[in-house]
DNA sequence: TAAAATTTTGACCATCTGGTAAATTAGAGC
DNA sequence: GCTCTAATTTACCAGATGGTCAAAATTTTA
């Protein structure tokens, strides 16, 4: 036996195949979903054959979950990277870059999310009610105490960190109709969004 | 011959099957996106067996143009609404507070547009590139004047339009997210929102 | 280089799914 | 009630899709 969960991912041709089946399967989930993908195009896109690709997963969910792990493992990162003894608007501001860097550097990652929690989350709902529901509790304390301390405006922390999500993930998200609706008036999507996100967030922040 | 275009929609028995069916694949498509969504489930949902179901409609992508249709159509008058010789803080705040009902009030329908967008809007690309856009330069032109002539914050104005959409939609396209992150604690996920925005955008058009 | 282990393939399945056709039943108008 | 149309069901089908298995090919190891 093989697969998914080895101790050692030993040889030379395993490690460069799962890494290809799983850069596939990202590209592939991520524009069109779990059920709207199948296995022949992750196989098409990896370079390999079906029963080839089977042979390194136990099967199409082992592929989507392996995906997820590794993606929500590095989700938290840019949240939890925030320090409490920091500079309130410094650290929110440095949250928010953050976040943007992470979707215009991964926006199939940011998509595969998007999927995923449009649809309901029912493959994700523990790690959003575990894990990322305690670090944003704990963060969003933070806020508040930076917030009674006349730091920053007092608002709201919950939705606060929301509007981040919301703002920052709908470039990656929503690229599609982001590019459309500029059609070719735009290159980069990101181009004016960092300056654009600051400078709101700079305001919102503002007491 | 039936189906879908149709010059008068006859029948009492066919007004009810047919909104019925409507009803039933609005709830899984946005559960699910197009692919993820079957005729099975449609027509179950709906009471129905499944050749009834296409009885009544083409087929599947028939389904689904006609309930995308139906909401294009709905979806512009919010921004549409916006009135160029209003007061530019009053109609902007108008619109933001329209499109908040609208996630509110039409879950489903933001999830199914969601879906569409997320996945690269294959099938809503002529709306998007056409009439959606032609609104938001229109009305992008029209900020730019209220920001030219001072009554709120120079700003790129579709970022503006954007961060709108973003912030707005993000509570009902995002809304298992936000459930499962906040728990038991929240009874409504628009009873903070509504404020929260408001406020925000407040200070955001503050110049 | 020969044996052992790993990797890949080709040929298959079973199931699901969108869709069809003909036969049956229910409804409306008279 | 009778006739004509609309609506529904039953029994299918063809293709797609996730997955299996044993044999063949390749790589690694001794």
């Amino acid at each position: 036996m093989q697969q998914t969960v080895r101790k050692k991912p030993q040889t030379r041709i395993q490690k460069q195949n799962i890494s290809a089946i799983l850069d596939a399967a990202l590209e592939v989930f991520s524009a069109h979903g779990f059920r709207g993908s199948t296995l022949d195009q992750i196989a098409n896109e990896a370079g390999l054959s079906k029963p080839n690709v089977l042979y390194y997963f136990n099967g199409k969910e082992a592929i989507h979950v392996a995906l997820l792990s590794d993606l929500l493992d590095t989700w938290l990162d840019p949240l939890r990277a925030m320090n409490p003894n920091g500079n309130a608007r410094d650290e929110l501001l440095a949250y928010i870059n953050r976040k943007l860097e992470l979707s215009r550097n991964f926006p199939r990652e940011s998509r595969l999310f998007a999927n995923e929690i449009v649809q309901g989350a029912p493959r994700i709902e523990e790690f959003l009610k575990g894990e990322l529901r305690i670090l944003v509790d704990e963060k969003a304390a933070v806020i508040e105490q930076w917030m009674d301390a006349g730091q920053i405006a007092k608002l709201d922390p919950h939705h606060l960190i929301f509007s981040i999500w919301a703002l920052t993930q709908h470039y990656a998200d929503f690229e599609a109709q982001i590019r459309l609706v500029r059609g070719d008036k735009i290159k980069d999507s990101y181009a004016g969004a960092q300056n654009f996100v600051e400078t709101i967030f700079n305001k919102i922040l503002t007491p």
